[in-house]
Parts: structure tokens; sequence; C-alpha cells
DNA sequence: TATTGCTGTCATCAT
DNA sequence: AAATGATGACAGCAA
């Protein structure tokens, strides 16, 4: 009794409500035994996390140790998680707010007094009644292992089962999974609608208080009896097995479980009036509400056909489709570590959902259900909540009352409810797979929320997007006008189509040029040099040679000339062959490398050669070198003297014999020459560089102009998706109710996410607290 | 006539 | 060291 009791002082009766809801049934025989299961510690890591809430030291002790550690079965889970459906059901049903409403258990002595006063009950029923003979009967159902469960997961037929499972063979079959001592957390976790059903209360309250073992077996005629009697719920009598179909209604197990949980809980301890521990259980206008619409709920109320849960279903989709979960992985592997043996998906999911639904909401589902989840789990003990990480903080003024416990909506381990809740909770959006399944459990660690962690880097990123934005002055419409004034940004208007010497234009007229310069270079110092034949392959145009075309001219200018090309040149070769050169005229036509017209010079040259007019004329086009070669009388045109190969140039040389002028005036030409065409090319580089990066420019502009228009398409998503997690959180948080029916004030509470999947509401000021354990806990949990 | 652009030339540096 | 290329600066020329 003392360890009972001192089990009970620390948050049994808590723990036991919190049982009771969920329809979870309690063997105190295996309870009292103090068996404690290894594969507990082994699932569930040291139990220290759970230890140092009294709650998960009750659960622990209910479930793991003083129960068959695998006493718990996946019905159990199933059924809870029918149950909550129900509930969630009965709340889309419009069912008064109080029944829906959670139920904070505190340690503080108030609270637990009249959590206690409610809750316990339950779970004598529950340990009592349903352990044995459910278990009995239930057991080979369990064994089917899924199909059990599935049964058990219609929502009409699951009081039935919920008061069959945790058949004893069921839990020997946990045993051998080794899986259900999780299982049972989360079932412990999990609380039933049931658990306000006023009149099982009622008759659990009146019930007599005998020795736990009698409750328990009490509790079990009373559950098999009882179910069918309050319930109508076609359970099979004998083997506890409820019929889904004939079972209308959630209720009726979860006030049977609480009835006897009651009976259970007065006859171990009498709390309240008898003793002084226990003061006189208080219950809360909620409870009171609760209790007295409850048998309506359960009994009157039509359970939710399927259809609604189809609903449901289809809402929890809708979210999952929204929000892109992909916790399943973490679903799955908290799954496995509970059940060991999954039948197939579906059972498993629908089962391990339900079981776990104790403790947790399934926010999955929707936002109803999460109410009701959370209204379940809100007899979380704040010893918990220090294990839970502050996952997440809503946009909430973090004002904190010290004094309330932290809320838990966690959703109990139970694989299923990991499942299908994991799977859409809006934490398996943002949260990574589970690090081990041991989180499960309610209370449980907690690891650090990537959910807030991503909220929170999500928003940085947007407000530093949104900063980034701004900073550039960039909205989409400039986004968008960037790339039109791209074109004319160019701080060197260097507008192709503008500068004259464009580069496509003047490439290619350079390129063509170049060709065509140094085929009219050739030309020019064939004319100069030969008096026809190759001349004459050009066509003259006398007049030419005074109709300059600067243009043309410039084009050929701008063109590179590559010496060497000349010098290449099979004309060329020819052209020196021809020693015109001595001609005067002839030197100054040759002078004139950059005309492309000196073709027609050439002819003209040798028609009018002899026209002093139009020799002046050309001794005007000529270039200063070439008039000063021809007044110097340089034997040879001054296109050699530049582009002949040094060698070649010197041979030259050396075959005339110049004068010293002559030689320095050669070479100044030669230079003047070089230089010149180096200019050319040196401008044209200029040119073609500033027309390059004035190209690369506008590239860069361009591709400015689409990343921000990306960034923005980024940012507006990221909001909508901040948004959607907020009107969610909203949505989620604003059905919160606690004992009182009262929504919790956002300033002082606010949702946390854990990894698990579980989500718990807690006070503001915990949060931090909590935030900086988890990973301490995990570590411990996982030794 | 002043401005502007083109071109040639010079000076200089680098190769 | 000479030859040559590159380039800035300057000047002349033409529009």
């Amino acid at each position: 009794m003392l360890y009972l009791k001192k089990y009970f002082t620390e948050g049994l009766i808590q723990f036991t409500i919190l049982l009771s809801l969920i329809g979870v049934r309690v063997d105190l025989d295996t309870y009292l035994s103090n068996q404690l299961p290894p594969l507990r510690e082994i699932i569930l890591g040291p139990s220290s996390a759970y230890t140092q809430t009294q709650f998960h030291n009750l659960r622990n002790t209910l479930d793991g140790y003083g129960i068959h550690p695998k006493s718990v079965d996946l019905d159990q889970f199933f059924t809870t998680r029918r149950l909550l459906n129900q509930v969630r059901q009965l709340d889309r049903l419009s069912v008064p707010s109080p029944e829906l409403s959670t139920w904070l258990v505190h340690c503080d002595p108030e609270t637990v007094v009249s959590a206690a006063s409610q809750s316990s009950p339950s779970i004598t029923l529950d340990n009592g009644a349903s352990l044995e003979d459910v278990n009995n009967s239930e057991t080979p159902t369990m064994r089917g292992g899924g199909g059990a469960l599935e049964s058990t997961y219609n929502p009409s037929g699951e009081d039935s089962t919920l008061g069959a499972v945790a058949p004893e063979d069921s839990q020997e079959q946990s045993n051998r999974d080794g899986n259900d001592d999780l299982t049972k957390e989360d079932i412990d976790l999990g609380a039933g609608r049931e658990v306000f059903n006023y009149s099982s209360r009622q008759k659990e309250s009146e019930a007599e208080k005998p020795s736990p073992e009698e409750e328990r077996a009490e509790a079990q005629e009373r559950w098999r009896n009882g179910v069918n009697l309050q319930e109508a719920q076609p359970v099979d009598g004998e083997t506890g097995e409820s019929i889904p179909e004939q079972i209308p209604g959630l209720g009726s197990q979860t006030s049977l479980s609480l009835q006897e949980c009651l009976r259970l809980l007065e006859a171990t301890f009498p709390f309240g009036e008898e003793s002084p521990e226990f003061p006189a259980p208080v219950v809360t206008a909620e409870l009171a509400v609760a209790n007295e619409e409850a048998p309506s709920t359960s009994r009157g109320l039509p359970l939710p056909p399927p259809l609604p849960q189809l609903d449901l279903e289809q809402q929890w989709q809708d979210i999952m489709a929204i929000m892109e979960l992909q916790e399943m992985e973490v679903n799955n592997t908290s799954e496995n570590s509970f059940l060991s043996t999954t039948s197939n998906s579906t059972n498993t999911s629908g089962s391990t959902s339900e079981s776990g639904s104790v403790g947790s909401f399934g926010l999955t589902r929707s936002s109803t259900l999460i109410h009701q989840d959370v209204s379940l789990h809100q007899a979380s003990l704040p010893s918990c909540s220090q294990d839970f990480p502050t996952l997440f903080n809503p946009e909430m003024d973090a004002t904190s009352t010290p004094r309330t416990p932290l809320l838990t909506m966690s959703s109990s381990n139970s694989s299923n409810v990991n499942s299908t809740f994991g799977a859409t909770n809006l934490t398996g959006l943002f949260l990574p797979p589970p690090l081990n399944s041991t989180n499960n459990i309610t209370c449980t660690p907690v690891l650090p929320d990537p959910f807030s962690t991503l909220l929170e880097e999500s928003m940085l990123d947007e407000i530093s997007l949104l900063d980034l934005a701004m900073e550039e002055g960039f909205n989409q419409a400039q986004a968008s006008q960037l790339e039109d004034e791209l074109d004319s940004d160019s701080g060197l208007s260097l507008d192709s189509s503008h500068s004259p010497a464009s580069p496509s234009s003047s490439e290619t007229s350079c390129s063509s040029a170049a060709s065509s310069s140094s085929t009219n270079f050739s030309e020019e110092g064939a004319v100069g040099y030969s008096t026809d034949s190759e001349s004459a392959a050009v066509e003259p145009e006398e007049g030419a040679v005074g109709g300059y075309q600067p243009e043309f001219n410039k084009l050929c200018r701008m063109s590179y000339q590559d010496p060497s090309q000349f010098h290449g040149l099979p004309q060329l070769d020819n052209v020196n062959h021809n020693h015109t050169y001595n001609l005067p005229l002839s030197s100054s036509f040759d002078e004139h490398p950059e005309l492309p017209i000196p073709t027609g010079k050439k002819m003209g040259r040798e028609k009018q050669s002899k026209l002093k007019p139009q020799q002046d004329f050309l001794d005007k086009q000529s270039s200063r070198d070439e008039r000063r070669a021809r007044a110097m009388k340089i034997p040879f045109s001054n296109e050699k003297i530049i582009n002949l190969p040094v060698e070649e140039f010197n041979e030259l040389l050396s075959k005339h014999h110049l004068s010293e002028a002559q030689l320095a005036l050669v070479r100044d030409i030669r230079r003047r020459g070089k230089n010149k065409m180096a200019a050319q090319n040196c401008r044209k580089r200029k040119l073609d560089t500033i027309i390059n990066l004035e190209q690369g420019v506008h590239d860069l502009r361009r591709d400015k102009a689409r990343l921000l228009k990306e960034k923005m398409e980024f940012i507006r998503s990221i909001r909508q998706m901040k948004q959607k997690v907020q009107s969610l959180y909203q949505e989620v948080f604003t059905q919160l109710r606690n004992e009182e029916g009262r929504p919790y004030p956002p300033s002082e509470y606010s949702l946390q996410y854990s990894a698990d999947g579980s989500v718990l509401i807690m006070p503001r000021t915990m949060t931090d607290q909590q935030t900086r354990k988890p990973e301490k806990k995990q570590k411990d949990k996982k030794k």
C-alpha cells in the first residue's frame, strides 16, 4: 500500500485519470507485483525522464511494471485511438465543449485532487476490470494483432475493444513483442473522452472499495456487464471482446473504465475524505458538466458513423497534403519500436495512432482532433514538461505562469498514433524522424524541436530575404523591369545600334574588312609596285581615288591587320616582284594601306599617273610618310617597309644602298606604320573589351533580375507556408481548453512540438528551460 | 566656331 | 640591345 500510495501521491491519480480517459486498463496486481519488464527500460530507456514526473512514474508502474509490461494490448492502442476519434467526432458533432475540454492534471495538491478524484475511479476500473477478463477474452484477437486492432479501431466497436483490450494473453503477447511497453505508456497517456462520462464515474464512486484484487475482479465483471449495460455495446461477455459493429458508442467502455478506476482507487486508498494526502476530489465545473453530459454523449449521442471519421481522415489528408508531411519514417520507427508486430500497415497505423492518443493529440487529423487530444493530454505533469523542449513558440507573448503546470498535448508514443499523427502532424513537416522510438513517451524527451527551428529559420530567411529585397528596393515589378532596363542601362552607352563600331557590325565588318583590307593592302602594294595585272583584278574607280570612303576606310583600319598575313600573302610576293615603287606617285599610292579604294587609285594612278593634278590629289591623299618617302625617293613602298619581316626588311635595305637619311626615314616609316596598326588593334581591342563588358553587364543584370524574381517567388511561398503553419497553430491552440473550459491565454501558453510527434501545451516560462534539456534527456533515454 | 569622333603619331613600357 | 607590341597621350582632320 505504501508503495502504491507513494506512486499515487506522486501523481498516480493523475496518471490513472489519463489512463481511464484513454480507456487503458491498469492491472493492479501486476502493478503491485512491481515486476519491471526489462523491455521497458530497453525501449523506453532509463526511466529517469519518466520518473521525473510523478505522472510518469505512476504510469510506468502501471503500464510497465505493475501491469504486465505487455499487458497493454495493441488493442488498447487501437481502442485509444478509436476513442480519440470518437471524441473528435463528437467534437465535430458540436458536443459541448466541456466534454471535449482538456483536463489539466497538476502536481499541485489542488489540481491533483480534482484530477485524481475525477480520474482515479476510471483508472481503478480499468485496471481491475478490464485487465484480466478482457485479457483473457481478447487475447486471441490480440495475437492477431492487426486484426484485433482493427476491430477495435472501429469507432463503434472501440468501446468494447477498450474494455476487452489488455487481456493477459495479449499482455503476454505484448511481452513477446517487447514493444508493448511503449504502447502501454502511450495508452496511459492517451485519455479517452470517456473519462468525462459522469454517469460512469458516479457509478464508480458509488462502487465499493474493496482490495485492489477484488476491485479488479469486480471491475472486470463490471466492465463486461457495465459495458454491455451502459453502452449497450455488443461485447462478448466472456471474452470481453467487443463487437465493433454492435457497439454504438465510445463512451460505454470509457465510462466503465472510469468507474472501475474510481472504485479501484478508492479501494486502494481512500483519497479525499479518508486520506489526508488526497483531499476530497474536486470536480471542476467542466468535469461536472462533463459528467452530466458524458452519459448522453457516450450513450445518448450516437457515435459518429464511420463517415465522419472518413471526413476526419479526409481533413487530415488535406492537411497532410498541404503540409506535405514526411514524418512517416518517424512514425514507422516509433511504431516499430513500440509494436514489434505490425500486421499490416492499415492496422498498425490505425491501432497505433489510437494507442498513442492518450498522451498525445493528433494534430494530424484535424484541428478538432488536436483539440480533443490536447484535452486528454492536459494531464501531463510539470516534470514531464521539463523534459519537453520548447519546440514551437507561436507569436504569442512569452508571459508564463510558472505555477501552471505544463500541459502536454503530446501524442502518445504509440506507434499508431505516431504514424497517423506523426505523418499528419504538423511537426512532421518540420521534424526530422524521431531519434528513437523511446521518445514516444508523453513526457518524453524531448528532442529539440526541428519544427520550431525550422519555422524560425524560415522566418529569418524570409525576413532576411525581405530585407534584402527591401534593401535592393526590389519588387517584382522592378524585377520585371530590370530586364528591360538592362538594355538601356549600360552606363557605357555603347549601344551597338548607336555605336558606329558596334561589336557585331564592327567585328564582322572588321573581319571582312581585315581580309578586304589585307587584300586591299596587298593590292595597294601591288599597285604601288606593280603596274597592273594584279591591280587590274580590282575594279578600279578612278573617281575612287578621290572618292575616299571614310567609313570603309575606318572599318578597314579597325580590323586587325596582321603584318604576317600580308607577308604570307602570295599576292604580296608577286607585288614584291614589281618594282614600280621607283615612281614617286606609286609610292604615294602604295602608302595608303588603309584605303580600300587604293585599288581604284592604282588604276587611276596608272591611267592618270601623268596627270599632275591627280598626282597632287594623290599626294594629298597619301600619308605623310608616303610623301616623305617619295620626297626622299625611297626605292620601295611603305607597305614593304612596314610589313616585311625584319629579316627581309634588312635584306631589302641591304639590297638598296640608302643614305642615312633615307634609312632613318625608312625606319621611322616602318616604326610609325607598325605603331599605327598597333594603335588600330589597340583601339579595336579596347572597343571589343568595352563591348564585351557591356554584354557582361547586360547578362549579369538579366541574371540578377531572374534571381530576384525567383527570390520573390520563394519568399512568397515561404510566407504562404508560414501562414499555413500559423493558422494551424492558432486553430489548434484556440481549441484547447483548460479544466475550466476556458481557452489558454496565448500569452502564457504555447504549443510545443516534440520529435515524436507529440504536442504539448506548455507555459511559456517553461519553454526556455525545457529547450535546454532535451538533448540530455534523450541521451539518457537512449542509454 | 566649337565639339566630337576618328586617326595617326609619339612616348613609353613590356616582351 | 634591338625589334616589336601595347597603350596612353596628343594632335590633326573631318563632320
